[in-house]
DNA sequence: AAAATTGCTATCGTTTTAGTAGTAATAATT
DNA sequence: AATTATTACTACTAAAACGATAGCAATTTT
């Protein structure tokens, strides 16, 4: 899994990662829908073509943003997982909504997410906990 | 300047709009570097090529996140300034910084960057209040 | 045993990007 | 005043990425 970086850079960087109309868009679905399988992501309202979608799950595991498993009772379905790192990216995601749903409205229709008047670092710690928390039913 | 949106959630939305490997870079040099000049940011260390620079101005303006202005000093260069819309994203940018200071160095060589370790609210603010007073200077 | 589901890969036309060259207008230099 | 340099682009073409669809193997369900 080759990469070449721009500069050294910490937000290049990451956007030489995650700096595409995708990557984060799986995230969100991750962090904040609980999607866990191919199918489950595939079918969000984006639509996401299956090719792009196995590229970029290949690319953040290979950055270790997630992990892939299988349960022991089901050996079709992969698991994905968000790795502690990848969880790291709440706050990026938290942002967006926030910047989105005060400026995107004027150019698209945009639904109304529900407590984006809490605090920020509660919202992060509580969509942090809720995941942690749905992992730990599953493994 | 023509977009289509995929889909009515915010985080798409504004990947729909800034979801590229350079528009949050061009964002960076205005907000970071204070930036103003196309010259400026074709000289970042990333090497943006002219045309997609041009594109991207283009479209940061059309969505009112940056203006283009000239001073009657000079007919020849342009400036471009942030908007209020542009200056808010300096928490993602903050956020960016952060998780690529975090976590890229175990790919890619990552400059240290002073001031990280304070808190986030003030690094925002302090960025923020830092472009105003440059702004004042020039117009 | 047959049908459906899941998780992909393959293919291919279209779109986007990247790199270079070139140009017009202004500004600086000689 | 004439030449040179700078700025802000646009134009062009090659390369890469994307997007839609089809297809397939391994499971799971019926």
């Amino acid at each position: 899994m080759k990469k070449s970086f721009r500069s050294s850079c910490p937000i290049a960087s990451l956007l030489d990662l995650l700096g595409d109309k995708w990557s984060l868009l799986i995230v969100r679905d991750m962090i904040i829908k609980h999607k866990k399988t191919f199918k489950e992501i595939s079918d969000s309202d984006e639509g996401i073509a299956p090719s792009i979608l196995s590229a970029r799950l290949k690319l953040l595991e290979s950055y270790a943003i997630i992990t892939k498993r299988k349960l022991p009772e089901n050996k079709k379905e992969n698991i994905y997982l968000l790795t502690d790192k990848g969880l790291d990216l709440t706050a990026i995601v938290v942002e967006y909504t926030l910047w989105g749903d005060k400026y995107m409205r004027e150019h698209n229709t945009i639904d109304d997410i529900p407590g984006l008047d809490t605090d920020k670092s509660i919202m992060v710690d509580t969509i942090q906990n809720n995941y942690r928390a749905m992992v730990r039913t599953i493994c």
